[in-house]
DNA sequence: CGATTTTGACCCGCGC
DNA sequence: GCGCGGGTCAAAATCG
């Protein structure tokens, strides 16, 4: 058990860490591939939940765009593919059997669109208006800021990218682990990650490893940057700190293509 | 020394 | 109204 959270750790850090640092540096050639010399994923977990009503899977409805007559979405969706054209074919999505019908609140637009600058570039398009999601919180807060009470889990703005193992994903923000849960149905633990490139930046970002593809990660991208893209990713954002000693601890994979959803919620 | 990671606890939104 | 589950905080430990 230990083992596997370590793994599944692991896993998590690497990912947002390639995520992060993608043409920066180029991997150290003992990072090949970080799941072959790990334990596979656990072949049944205990429960395997078939039935998740998971953001993935909403992500894999495609919706309606316009259903809400928004523009932002669509918008969000120009501004992304403006910035980075798909390089590949669009993502195997289906490989996840059919989604349970949609719930009322599932009326979020859903958008699929390719890689890598996707959440900066997502955010740079959007219009800063992420205030409530920001703060979540709900000790102690700066005065100013928004209790998490006023905020809607289902407004928040959301951008999901698949990233297959094997690749990175790829954004130039350094990221900062600030939690970790292990997620209901899903034998892989999610990670919770903060843009750490700027101190009072909103961004947010989820890192989980997709229950029914053990080598795609999810990258759940929330809030929006307050503040210009790093040139130059921060000097130890990122930094490779192994704190599982021997096996576990392994470089990340080397940087490549992602395949991204853009999954835009809103109010 | 500064920044990050880990981990348990707390808070709150949401579904029943 | 209650309980569950997800999201965040913060202290301690760790690393470069």
């Amino acid at each position: 058990m230990e083992e596997e959270r370590c793994f599944n750790n692991w896993d998590l850090d690497a990912v947002v860490r390639l995520a992060c640092r993608r043409r920066l540096s180029p991997p150290p050639s003992l990072v090949n591939d970080p799941f072959a010399s790990l334990p596979p994923p656990p072949p049944a977990a205990p429960n395997p939940a078939p039935e998740l009503g998971n953001e993935v899977e909403a992500g894999w409805r495609f919706p309606d765009l316009r259903a809400g007559g928004r523009q932002d979405g669509d918008e969000l969706l120009r501004a992304l593919l403006a910035a980075q054209p798909l390089p590949m074919a669009p993502p195997p999505l289906p490989t996840l059997p059919p989604p349970p019908p949609p719930p009322q609140q599932q009326q979020q637009p859903v958008v699929v669109v390719t890689p890598a600058e996707v959440p900066a570039q997502a955010r740079a398009a959007a219009p800063a208006s992420a205030p409530a999601r920001a703060q979540a919180s709900g000790r102690q807060m700066p005065s100013g800021t928004v209790p998490r009470s006023k905020r809607r889990k289902n407004q928040v703005k959301k951008v999901v990218c698949h990233v297959p193992a094997d690749g990175s994903s790829s954004d130039v923000w350094a990221w900062r682990k600030y939690g970790q849960k292990p997620i209901k149905g899903s034998p892989y633990p999610r990670g919770y990650y903060r843009c750490s490139s700027s101190k009072g930046c909103a961004a947010r970002k989820q890192v989980e490893r997709c229950r029914t593809d053990p080598n795609t990660f999810i990258l759940t991208y929330t809030g929006e940057h307050n503040h210009a893209a790093p040139t130059h990713r921060n000097s130890l954002a990122g930094t490779t700190r192994h704190k599982f000693p021997s096996s576990s601890s392994a470089a990340p994979p080397p940087p490549s293509l992602v395949v991204f959803e853009a999954l835009y919620l809103f109010p």
